[in-house]
DNA sequence: TGTTTGACTTATG
DNA sequence: ACATAAGCCAAAC
């Protein structure tokens, strides 16, 4: 699996995946479709991912409450520990059940609609 | 330079 | 409901 090393360059699509998720409030989700949906490049949401990936190296981007259109925690994965993820989203009051976020429909924050 | 691979999503059988 | 295919695009090899 292809690993980003650092998105030092212009890479703007990654900027702007950083400043929509930084827009996410505490205690809400996001999807990668949402995301890839409102900054245009609709198709894209695997982008969205590359960026979260890379956004390790940047520094305030709450990647922790980006997951897939199932509230599913897929990117735990990265993170060091495996739970790691879980444990920030139920710090922000995100109710997590094996992996998935509890009540995601409800929490679901779509830029698109929330950010006009 | 070309192939492979995803923190995805939608469509189809 | 589950399995597979296709579209998407940048990075690693």
């Amino acid at each position: 699996m292809p690993v980003p090393a650092a998105p030092d360059k212009k890479a703007n699509f990654f900027q702007d995946v950083y400043e929509v998720v930084k827009l996410i409030p505490p205690g809400r989700v996001s999807s990668y479709g949402a995301i890839a949906a409102y900054l245009g490049s609709k198709g894209s949401a695997r982008m969205v991912g590359w960026a979260l990936i890379a956004s390790h190296a940047q520094h305030g981007v709450p990647a922790h409450r980006v997951v897939n259109r199932n509230g599913l925690l897929t990117g735990r994965q990265h993170y060091d520990a495996p739970n790691a993820m879980q444990e920030y989203l139920e710090q922000e009051g995100v109710e997590v059940k094996d992996g998935q976020v509890v009540e995601f429909k409800r929490l679901f924050w779509d830029p698109a609609k929330e950010l006009l």
